[in-house]
DNA sequence: CTGAAAGCGCTTACAG
DNA sequence: CTGAAAGCGCTTACAG
C-alpha cells in the first residue's frame, strides 16, 4: 500500500518553486505564469500527485462530503432517492455517505456525534413518519445536527420544521387518487398504511377526506387502517378489514401508502377470492421497477425520486432557505377499473 | 451555521491542562489520572466538543471512511449489498461512500482521482461482467486504486485479479439449478442473460454446462441467450427466442440471470400463451423482495447480499488476503413444476 | 502522569 | 507573478 503519498513539497521540489505557487496551479488559480504552470504540472504529471482533501479540508474548512439520512436503503423507493442525490453531489464534486435511521437509533451513544465529526458539508434528511419514539428522536438529531451544518428535509415535513425542504404535496396526490376512483364510480375506498400521529400538512389523510367530501362520499373509520410501509404489514391490513366487515360492506376500491403495501393487499385480495381490478381495485406509490410486472400490473404515483434526491443537493449547496413541491404522476396500469355493478 | 466548532484548545484550557492532556482522555488512553480525566470529560461536555475527524485523519493517516463502487443501486440486489457493507462499516466507526461505475465511466478525467483525493481506508469493489469497453475500465481502474487503498472484490472475480474477494460461486449454484429442474424432468433449458466474454472461473455457464452434462443432455446453443441484466432485456431474450423456434423445440424451463430478467421472462411467457408453471418453469436469481409477490411466486436463490457486503468489510478492514465463497440457498416457490408431459 | 514541541499536507494572507 | 510564514486541529514521540 502506497501509504506515503506524494506530497505539495515533493512537487515544489520537483518543479524549483514553491509550495504556494503549486497550491495555486492545483486550485486553478489565474495569477500564475504560463511557465511555471507548465513547469509545476509536468511535476504532478510526472511524480503522480493526487492531493489530500484531509488537509484541504483543514484548512479550507470544507470537506466536500455530504451526508443523507434514510430510513432504509432496501425499499427502492429511498434508493431512487439516494440514488439521484448522489449522483448530482458526484456531479458538483461531493461525495455522499448514508446514514440509516436505524443506525442511528440503535446508537448508545450520541447518534449525531459521528456526522458532526466528520465536519459534513451538508446533511439530507429524509423523515418517514412513525410515532413517538421515532418522532422524538428526529426532533432532537434535526435540532442537533442543524447547528452544525445545513440540513434539508426530505419526503415528510414536520410542522415544527422551519427550514428547507423538497416535499411530495401527498394530500394533493391523494386527493387525485381519490378523485381518480370515484370517477369510476367507487364510493367504498380504503386507505391502508401509515401513521395516525402525522401531522405533516400535507399528509395523505388530509388529501383523502378532501378526496371524498369532493365526491360527498362519507368518511368510514373502518376504512383507514393505518400501519407500517411494507407488504407484510399491507396484507395483514387488508385481512384485518376484509376479515372484519361484511362482504357487502367491503370496499371496491384500496388506496395503498405505498407499493410494498400495495403488494401486500393484492396478495390479500388473492387469498380472499377478490379479483383485481374485477371486484377490487388497487392504486400504490413510489412506482417502483416492479409495479408493472405485478399481476396485474399495478397502478401507481410516480413521484420522481431520483429529482429529488438531486433538488434537495442543490437547494443544501446554494444554501437558498426555499421550500420546494415535487412534480408527480399517476401511472394508470391494470389493477384500477371501473366499479364492478350488477353482479 | 456554528463553523467555529470549539477545538481541542478550548477544551484544554477549559480544563487546565494541556492539548495533550485532552488528546489522551479523547483516545481513551489509560495513562491519565481520574482526576484529570474527570475534569477533562467535564469541560468536553460543558462545552459539547466532538473532535474533527479531519484535523485526526491529517495525523493519524486513516480516515475511518470507506468507499464502495457498484454498478447500480437502482436493482435491489446491490442495495442489499451496500446495506449489509454499510451497516458493518458502521459498527466499527467507519463511514461508507458510493460511487457508482457509471459516474466513474462518464467522468472525464482520472476516475479514480477523486477516491484517491480523499483517503480512503479501503474500498470494495463490486464487478458485473460486461464486455470490452467495460472491462477494460475495471481492470485499470483496479490496479490504479489497490496502489493506493485496500481493495476487496465482490461478485465476479476475473481470472487476473489475485486479492481478497467474497464472491458467489456461481457456477456450482447453477448447476445445482440444472439439477433441480432435471429431476422434474425437464430437459429443455434455457439459460438467460449475461455476457458471453465472461472469464470469472465460477461464472455460471461452467455451471449450466455441467448440469446439463450431469443428466446426459445436450448444450443447445439456441438455449443459451445473453444479455444485459435487465427486465427488459430478459423480455426481450425470451421473446426472441420463442419467437425463433418452433413451438415443440421451446424451452419447458427457463433460468435468468436475475431476478429482474425473469421478471421480464415471465412477461414474455404471459405474451406467449405459456402458463407459468404448467408450460413453462421460471428460475430466477438474488431472491429480491417481489420475488414472492410476482405470479406465480418467483423460485429464486438467495445470495446472502447483505452477509456478503459485510463480509466485505471485514475483510477490508482486517487486511486477510482471503478470497470467500458465500452461501447462498434456493427458494423454492410456485414458479417452477415438473414438466408436463403429454398433453 | 503531564506538557512543550514538532509535524501531518494543505491554504491563505502578507510581502515583495 | 512568487515565496516565506503562519495556521487549520489534531497526534505523537520526547522529556520530565
Amino acid at each position: 500500500m502506497n501509504s506515503d503519498h506524494t506530497t505539495i513539497y515533493d512537487i515544489a521540489s520537483e518543479a524549483g518553486v514553491s509550495i504556494a505557487t503549486v497550491s495555486r496551479v492545483l486550485r486553478g488559480e489565474t495569477n500564475v505564469s504560463p511557465a511555471t504552470r507548465e513547469k509545476v504540472q509536468q511535476a504532478i504529471e510526472r511524480l503522480n500527485y493526487r492531493p489530500s482533501s484531509i488537509a484541504r479540508g483543514l484548512t479550507s474548512k470544507t470537506t466536500h462530503s455530504l451526508g443523507i439520512i434514510l430510513p432504509k436503503l432496501l425499499n427502492p423507493h429511498y434508493a431512487m432517492i439516494f440514488t439521484g442525490a448522489q449522483e448530482e453531489a458526484r456531479k458538483l464534486g461531493y461525495t455522499m455517505s448514508l446514514f440509516p435511521w436505524a443506525s442511528l437509533d440503535t446508537d448508545a451513544y450520541n447518534p449525531a456525534a459521528m456526522l458532526i465529526e466528520r465536519r459534513l458539508d451538508g446533511l439530507i434528511v429524509c423523515v418517514e413518519y412513525s410515532p413517538k419514539d421515532h418522532d422524538e428522536l428526529v426532533r432532537e438529531a434535526l435540532n442537533t445536527l442543524r447547528r452544525y451544518m445545513p440540513v434539508v428535509l426530505i419526503g415528510c415535513v414536520p410542522p415544527w420544521y422551519d427550514f428547507p425542504a423538497v416535499a411530495c404535496d401527498n394530500a394533493a396526490m391523494m386527493r387525485r387518487i381519490v378523485q381518480y376512483l370515484t370517477r369510476m364510480g367507487h364510493e367504498k375506498i380504503a386507505l391502508i398504511g401509515g401513521v395516525k400521529e402525522d401531522t405533516d400538512p400535507l399528509r395523505r389523510d388530509v388529501g383523502y377526506e378532501k378526496g371524498l367530501a369532493d365526491a360527498k362520499l362519507p368518511y368510514t373509520a373502518s376504512y383507514r387502517v393505518f400501519g407500517k410501509g411494507t407488504a407484510e404489514a399491507g396484507k395483514a391490513a387488508l385481512d384485518q378489514m376484509l376479515d372484519g366487515l361484511k362482504r357487502e360492506y367491503w370496499p371496491t376500491a384500496v388506496i395503498a401508502l405505498n407499493d410494498l403495501v400495495a403488494m401486500g393487499c393484492m396478495q390479500s385480495a388473492r387469498e380472499h377470492g377478490l379479483g383485481i381490478p374485477e371486484q377490487l381495485s388497487v392504486i400504490g406509490c413510489d412506482d417502483l421497477f416492479c409495479a408493472p410486472y405485478l399481476t396485474p400490473p399495478l397502478t401507481s404515483v410516480n413521484t420522481r425520486q431520483q429529482q429529488t434526491g438531486a433538488r434537495a443537493v442543490q437547494l443544501l449547496l446554494s444554501g437558498e432557505q426555499k421550500r420546494e413541491t415535487t412534480d408527480w404522476e399517476l401511472m394508470e396500469r391494470a389493477s384500477c377499473a371501473p366499479v364492478h355493478t350488477g353482479i
